[in-house]
DNA sequence: GTTGAAAATGAAAATCATTCTCTAATAGGG
DNA sequence: CCCTATTAGAGAATGATTTTCATTTTCAAC
């Protein structure tokens, strides 16, 4: 079901030691094929019959996020949700306000007004958010 | 100093009654060319000498935000910051991480990409966050 | 000018995701 | 096995925002 290999996963991060918990979370992330928040996560995991501290899930997310092996957004709560990264950049997508699911789309275009943007302006050092919200086909009222 | 008027700004908002407090929110909100958060707002209104409750500062602020008159951006802790909507539109702005001055940046190109993802993916009511950083020439240290 | 129902206020408490602290557990090299 | 630096995690702390609800205020009707 891993589009991406936990163990492979485990080898960019920097973790002197290979504990049980690190391994969960990883092989549960793996098989997220959306965005989850942290909380989420740790009830995946604990349904899964692993223990792990929500901590521990907290301190693995953000090392992911830090050696950017994970795409972050934020709900309407301003909640953060995470998903592993699936190829080398980053992505941006388009979350359906009804249940959730989400789809990459080809944001090339807004990669490219980005770079003008911090040229023309002369901002250094420019990053950029760019997320989507809408109802997807299966969510919308058959009208 | 204001851009926009804070009398016509009331007129725009639901509220059935007039009173000290949702004036000097206005009043001070109308000054602010930044983003500002909720407290800053409320330091700055009690700067001024007025005292009005930090309940009544979100409030407002929500109710702002509801009927389409302020911008919101998070800031990097996830805080929200509000601005006036200076125009019809919203818009899209730069703002420096060192000093948070921002400024509106042309997005019509990233308008128009939201548009055509919402026609060729058949998500409907499809809703946008963009949101650019970087460190503005102030603040940037001479090289 | 008075009155009163509804609206607005705000102090205090609650919420809740996230972070911090600090002790216990343990991975893993020697 | 031993030792110790690393990791785990329970519980407390944090802090922005929201909720509660008793009190105050507005303003239209009298
Ligand atoms: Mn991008
Ligand atoms: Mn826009
Ligand atoms: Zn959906
Ligand atoms: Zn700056």
């Amino acid at each position: 079901m891993s589009c991406q290999n936990a163990e492979q996963l485990a080898r960019c991060l920097p973790a002197a030691r290979r504990t049980r918990q690190r391994g969960a979370v990883l092989h549960v992330l793996v098989d997220c094929t959306e965005f989850v928040s942290a909380q989420q996560l740790h009830a995946l995991i604990t349904a899964d019959g692993i223990a792990v501290g929500l901590t521990t899930v907290y301190r693995m997310l953000r090392e992911l996020e830090v050696y950017d092996r994970v795409d972050v957004v934020r709900d309407e709560a301003g909640e953060r949700l995470y998903r592993l990264r699936p190829f080398g950049g980053h992505r941006h997508y388009l979350v359906c306000r009804s249940c959730g699911r989400s789809r990459p789309v080809d944001a090339e275009v807004v990669e490219a007004w980005v770079d003008r943007v911090g040229e023309t302006t002369g901002y250094a050092a420019v990053e950029h958010t760019v997320e989507l919200t809408g109802i997807c086909a299966t969510c919308r009222p058959t009208s």
